[in-house]
DNA sequence: CGGCAGTTTGATGTTACTCAATTTAAGTGG
DNA sequence: CCACTTAAATTGAGTAACATCAAACTGCCG
């Protein structure tokens, strides 16, 4: 990891007088500040949970890596809502309610920023740029949610899936982590089918029809896009 | 219409400076305000649109009947996120950024109430009751788009639908509007069916089959709730 | 060289969609 | 109030999309 992609210039906790305290990341070059008391800075490794369903004394920043956010039925059947990257609010609604049953898990090691919420709620009020932070997460996660929707509601397989690679790989170009339209890809196909309401199978065969048609190639922990064009047609339905 | 079903009683515009505007509803009996130049009171009929996908100037509450929040794509599938019932706010997120590129369209004689958005957010600032109110709509349709997602990605043709008739009823049975499990209801199968994506001929069969198991009963413009138990059972998605 | 988790492939089953025809309900004008 | 018109709901038959089940294959790590 280069300084260069150093997440803080994603997270929205920047510039609102909560930020600089991000920095205490251990692997950080970038210079110190002195970290408050309500400021925690943690690691998970793959497949560790960060929240499982319960209310949370914390307000969570990624740092670092790939988790996702979902919620599991009585039945099992799961349901990814999204996957958090690099400066990604684990949940702006969290902020305003301490509830949201919502679970965490890390798809790679990950590090988090943890936020006393009690603390960052109470200078919600007189920190102006930081309420506007929080609300501006709301209104671009609110936007993402309704395309969900409609991706869930009137889409085909294959749309709900190039739209999720199409979503994920502008995300990751946003941070500069894309070389030859290429990037590391930790996701299985479980997520994918869970994040878009099929079968892993299905996924697969999906998948494996993209990649014939030489525009998307799944392999070796990789996503390949071969054919940006192509893939912005099926999944930005329009 | 009574008066103590007048929907001010849900506005969030309600005690916030913005509200008792809202009583220059023609038929209310409740006493008047003056009315700001900035606040329009507005009427429209079935099938009319009060927004088609361009941003507006307004900012729109719901004070009377029902509407629809969709957005429509280029090969004509379209998609309603939600329905709008008295004292709803059009978009919380209209009141922050100007964009927002859905449509609502009335689905009985509605009244709504205008407010010009630059109004609107100027007072943003020195009205904390004001924002609070917006920031809870968000939080609110926050959770309602978690659960459409969670519904859509995993839940069976019955499941969405039950989903539907059940969160309808409960903000129904709100706003004091059901008496004796049943209540007036404007939707047609293909309304039904574009919020749940599904085909109005799919609807039709799993209503029936609800019908014949005497859990609802929907005709003559009306919804009847036979067994709120059972269809909670098959709504609620736990 | 196993052993394991994840992926791929094939065969079959189920759910929901499409198309067409019929029935019901809601208006409309006489 | 009743024929007539029209839109919407229902029903049936056939089809497509996706799910399920089972088996074979791949890559990875000890």
């Amino acid at each position: 990891m280069t300084n260069s992609q150093w997440p803080c210039a994603m997270c929205p906790m920047r510039e609102t007088g909560f930020c600089g305290t991000l920095l205490t990341a251990p692997t950080s070059k970038l210079p110190l500040k002195e970290k408050p008391p309500w400021q925690e800075f943690r690691q998970f490794r793959v497949g560790d949970k960060v929240l499982d369903g319960e209310p949370s004394r914390h307000i969570y920043v990624l740092c670092h890596g790939w988790a996702f956010r979902y919620k599991r039925l009585s039945d099992g059947r799961r349901q990814i809502f999204n996957f958090l990257l690099s400066g990604d609010l684990f949940s702006p609604l969290a902020v305003i309610r301490g509830e949201m049953r919502v679970s965490v898990q890390a798809l790679t090691e990950i590090s988090v920023s943890a936020f006393e919420r009690a603390e960052v709620t109470e200078r919600l009020a007189d920190h102006p740029l930081l309420s506007r932070k929080v609300l501006e997460t709301c209104v671009t996660n609110a936007g993402l949610w309704e395309r969900v929707i409609m991706v869930l509601g009137q889409g085909s397989a294959e749309e709900r899936i190039a739209f999720l690679l199409l979503h994920l790989t502008r995300e990751l170009s946003r941070r500069n982590i894309i070389r030859d339209h290429s990037y590391p890809f930790p996701l299985r196909l479980q997520h994918i089918a869970d994040a878009t309401g099929l079968t892993p199978i299905h996924v697969s065969r999906i998948i494996g029809r993209l990649r014939k048609r030489n525009i998307v190639d799944m392999s070796g922990a990789r996503l390949t896009v071969t054919d940006p064009t192509e893939l912005e047609r099926i999944g930005s339905l329009n």
